[in-house]
DNA sequence: ATAACAGTCACGTCGCGTAAAGGTCG
DNA sequence: TCGACCTTTACGCGACGTGACTGTTA
């Protein structure tokens, strides 16, 4: 939408790190129009683009969807030069909430495995012939 | 592997918050065989197939595929008493790594992320009007 | 004119979700 | 015997990957 598009599709892909087939996956969901297409039919991206391609990989690093990403960038929301800059801060916000939510869930996963390794510690100690079947660390050993 | 065989399946997907057609996915794929079956064909599943459970949901968690995770478990790796726990930590320590890469890469994100909420925010502040084209914070503005 | 791009089908994959139709267990 | 559980079979889906073949561009 915003400055003059310059970029093909391969230099879209690199800057973002994705493939050439999610743009057009992504074009195909209605996630991302192109600002300029060639007389030849070749695609032609703005910077906007381009940082559009990263917001939606971080939106589905925290696990969204692409319709729900969708919903959120397609914004009947906004229209107003200042309304839009509004809309922005309010999908980043949520963007960071998210992305919050993930960190919190594999904090916790990281506790989980930290008691099953000083369990498992201790069967380094043990004499294995001696210990009981229902031994709670041996029902995390591989197996 | 270990101890007695008591829970049932839908018993398994409730303590590890999976579906029962996860479990039995992870069967066909050969990641998870129950420690028993009724003469009637149902599954019986002990702790530790419990935690095993568990242990391949926190791998995916980081991104690895159910193939390698195959692979890491089903160890021809360990067989000895002390192995298996040795083994065991091998892994547990190689889950950490990997949710230690994911947790870089959401923090990677969020300040990324924090950047472009500061632009945008500068958006606010600025008649639009007399905003040029080419102004970086425009080019993060949603549409 | 030629190489390095680009384009469109269209089928494949991975990790399950989701009926449908019937068998097992206390 | 009855209801709550279980079973297999099998098709569907999201988010792309991966050719195969053709067209465009500097």
């Amino acid at each position: 939408v915003n400055q003059t598009p310059t970029y093909q599709i391969s230099e879209v892909a690199r800057q973002a790190s994705v493939s050439l087939r999610t743009i057009r996956f992504y074009q195909e969901k209605g996630l991302l129009t192109p600002s300029l297409l060639t007389s030849g039919g070749m695609r032609l991206y703005s910077q906007s683009d381009v940082n559009r391609v990263k917001l939606i990989r971080r939106f589905r690093n925290t696990g969204m969807n692409l319709e729900q990403i969708k919903a959120l960038l397609s914004s009947e929301n906004s229209n107003g030069g200042r309304a839009k800059a509004e809309h922005t801060l309010e999908v980043l916000g949520l963007e960071a909430e998210n992305a919050h939510k993930r960190m919190v869930e594999l904090r916790r996963q990281s506790q989980e495995r930290e008691e099953i390794i000083s369990l498992v510690k201790k069967c380094l100690d043990c004499d294995m012939s001696a210990c009981p079947e229902e031994c709670p660390p041996r029902a995390h050993l591989i197996q």
